[in-house]
DNA sequence: AACTTTCTACGAACTGTTTCGTAATATTGT
DNA sequence: ACAATATTACGAAACAGTTCGTAGAAAGTT
């Protein structure tokens, strides 16, 4: 099981998933050219990348001086993670109301649902075999 | 805008949701028959209810000498909280990944998968007008 | 009235998250 | 070679969340 990332380690991740991978120095200046608010230290970010290698949310490359980071983890395998979570601790298990919820929090556009039917469509075919 | 409650208050407000209303004894003993794992100490419930009533989480009456509480949030409005937290946290704002994901972390069945289809085709519906 | 039980209030310990300062070491520029 | 700069590692402070012990007041029991 991966561990559940804190919103911090999720920043991170963030920009990992972007770039594929990156030195402390690049992820901390991606960091503070999206921040609204204060400006993050390096060494911030740096501690939270070595935890984060710790516990096997990044790999890292030490041959360069700058040390290389990569994350360890699939992007859909952490959000399955966070869902799994709402799931159970927000949504008395029900994926139904989950996605009701979020269609009518974020008013996705008619393109968007269309999609998402399609989706659904495929869905019900698969179980019908 | 609303407090977005911490796990052990989500719990009691589980119990309220459920209940309409109830003191901290009646919450706390709810809470053990479910717990798995080690009891809930009365005055941890306790506690809880407290700083939640504080935080406008919770109302509560204290005409009587135990004090009797209610849910002060709707439980659409928390899990609207949550799914907003999570679409910007983990999903770039997307509805739509966020939507798979659920579907696809919790394999509902095929009835719910119709009726969550309904739902989408009444959305298409209205946006058309 | 004295004893026991129940309740609230408060404070404090413990854990996890976030943030950064400082020291030690390596690299680069003059 | 020396000074300036960049990088890692470490430790610790500050904050939030969770848990409970203890004290004191109120109610119930004998």
């Amino acid at each position: 099981m991966i561990p559940k990332p804190t919103d911090a380690e999720l920043e991170i991740l963030h920009v990992l998933w972007k770039y594929g991978s990156a030195t402390v120095r690049a992820v901390n200046e991606e960091q503070n050219k999206r921040a609204g608010g204060d400006e993050i230290g390096y060494t911030t970010t740096l501690k939270f990348m070595q935890i984060m290698a710790d516990k096997g949310l990044l790999t890292r490359d030490e041959s360069q001086r700058s040390h290389v980071y990569s994350a360890a983890v699939r992007e859909g395998d952490v959000q399955s993670a966070f869902v799994s979570k709402l799931l159970s601790s927000v949504f008395h298990g029900s994926a139904m109301n989950l996605v009701l919820q979020a269609l009518g929090t974020s008013k996705p556009s008619t393109s968007e649902l269309q999609q998402i039917r399609a989706l659904l469509d495929e869905e019900i075919n698969n179980n019908q075999r």
